[in-house]
DNA sequence: AATCTATATCGTAATATTGCAATATAAAAA
DNA sequence: TTTTTATATTGCAATATTACGATATAGATT
């Protein structure tokens, strides 16, 4: 017990699950925020914007990178951080998916 | 250690690390996809939809209701659950904040 | 009142996440 | 080549999540 039952679910419901869920950070969507204000930067940018040891930021830009929100090239000695476009366009699609459902049900709740 | 900092960060990144944690598991996409098509239903409906005993969906619900995500009602000695429209619309903008820049910047990442 | 139905809560085990010091790796600069 | 700079990885402790059996709660039914 303890381990999520993913085999259960739709491979769509996954994929949502760990997009959301690499969000489901204030470290990482702070993360997100700064990367959307300053368009790409380096680690070490992020470690002196955030109140956050280098190697948490480390680990936190490793699962938004493994969840698809983020890519890294290397550049250097150092590896250039920005916004991976593909992995928010998969949510935006959930979201408006939602969306749909909300404006054709006038809010006829229980 | 081992506890999220959110002392270290806006209202507003921990208000959305909350939202997208609370979808962050493909029950929690999986409740809230059935009540987008059903509309409105009672746990023990989503106890037969998905792979999970009562206690756990009921724990997921907990989840979702406490993100504000969706709203029970009282009916009868069951709970009428369905979506809450004002959670989603939290994330709707902070997705659109997204979308705004990165229509700005053509993705002229690193 | 006794029973049934529907959910929530408690307790607990398994697992996952968070955070950081210490250390490893690897390219750049001296 | 030694040192500096930038990032990743390892190891570990603290905490959180996931899941469910057992049980509690509370309204409906008989």
């Amino acid at each position: 017990m303890g381990a999520t039952k993913s085999d259960f679910f739709t491979d769509n419901q996954n994929e949502l699950a760990i997009l959301t869920k690499a969000l489901g950070h204030p470290a990482r969507i702070a993360i997100i925020e700064y990367l959307l204000k300053v368009n790409a930067c380096i680690c070490g940018d992020i470690v002196n914007e955030l109140p956050l040891s280098q190697p948490t930021v480390s680990q936190h830009l490793k699962e938004l990178k493994n969840a698809g929100l983020i890519k890294g090239s290397i550049e250097g000695n150092a590896i250039c951080y920005c916004i991976n476009e593909s992995g928010f366009e998969k949510i935006k699609v959930f979201f408006q998916h939602i969306e749909t459902h909300l404006e054709k049900r006038n809010n006829e709740c229980c």
